[in-house]
DNA sequence: CGAATGACCAAATTGTTATTTTAGTCATTT
DNA sequence: AAATGACTAAAATAACAATTTGGTCATTCG
């Protein structure tokens, strides 16, 4: 049972969260949700934010593990790169805490929402990272440092998507996915998917 | 004497914004500073704004003969779009007006600063395209949407600069160069700079 | 007895009202 | 006719009151 009041408090976290967000989450509305005292909550976590980094860490996992099973599929890796950046973007779009955070950021610019935000970043760096790492290892990739390249990589592919529609029309799937194997790609595989044809 | 006094009063401003910022320059101040009455202001600039914004277009006009300057060089064209993109960026880094809009952004999020910023990035970028079109049109480019190509150029190289400084360390600027063509120039030019000697 | 609780408190947030500042006007002066 | 600065309405800021909230801890309950 006392794991059970723990999960208990997780779950009304959660949904308070990404409800509320963070700032206009309240200790007593955890507890209300979770039907729970007050005090119970700081026998299991030592404050709002040790709550919510165990909420943020548990969305974590659940975006790696979606990029887990789209690197296990038998795929090209260039095929593989793209579609995990789309998930995962498309999971922090998607995502009732990850959005929420987001519009919580913008609006009040509430620290603890930029922060997690950076990590959820930082998280999807690392991982693509090391994916970038064994695909070299492989010999799929051209050598280079993982790190400014997988930088690159989502940052490309971010301007696509979020940044190029703060301005323009937003560009249909078939040529982001174009722009970024011609512009980007095709500059660091080893084989090369889109012979230019001399458009 | 009426131009001059409009040249006092465009003085004054620019001195007074590029220190004060937007918000925190009042009307009084310039007039002031300007050694004129207030009312005088408003019989050359209906308001504040249109005050603003005759700074402002000195200042696109400046960066724009920054970037004149230097496409006026004989260079490979490669090296001219990466000098006037560095130029750029270091101009908007340097010059106390475009610094002291950054700031007043970050710091109070006043809108007409979001604004100004906003057009100084959008003359650079029409100003990239049409360099990219022209190299089009001379067949030293690869043909392609340039309004796409300028918008991934200047992502990518705020990416490596601005962005990457967020997170990391900086990057030093032959790394940067180096990136920069790899990832992106690679992918374009009809004559590559650089070969792949399998480093 | 130890885990759970909710009344309690200091600190922070929000709501309200009073005060000051500021963009813009216009009757008067130069 | 051009320049001016006292003036005003609206907006920003400060000062203060009222409420909310994260966290504690003496008491209760199983």
């Amino acid at each position: 049972m006392s794991l059970d009041r723990r999960k208990q408090i997780i779950d009304a976290a959660a949904k308070s969260f990404a409800l509320f967000g963070y700032k206009a989450t309240t200790m007593d509305q955890i507890a209300k949700i979770a039907q729970v005292g007050k005090g119970t909550i700081y026998t299991f976590f030592a404050n709002k934010e040790e709550l919510f980094n165990e909420i943020l860490q548990q969305v974590i996992l659940e975006m790696k593990h979606i990029a887990d099973r789209e690197s296990a599929e038998q795929r090209p890796f260039h095929e593989k790169v793209f579609r995990i950046l789309d998930q995962a973007l498309e999971f922090r779009s998607r995502h009732e805490l990850a959005m929420k955070l987001s519009q919580e950021l913008r609006d009040v610019g509430t620290p603890m929402a930029k922060e997690a935000l950076n990590r959820l970043e930082s998280e999807l760096l690392t991982y693509i990272e090391a994916q970038l790492q064994s695909a070299m290892d492989r010999g799929e990739l051209a050598q280079g440092d993982p790190r400014i390249m997988s930088f690159i990589m989502y940052q490309l592919y971010r301007s696509l998507t979020t940044e190029w529609n703060k301005i323009y029309d937003p560009l249909d799937k078939d040529t982001i996915k174009e722009t970024f194997y011609k512009y980007f790609m095709k500059g660091i595989l080893r084989v090369t998917p889109y012979e230019s044809k001399d458009e």
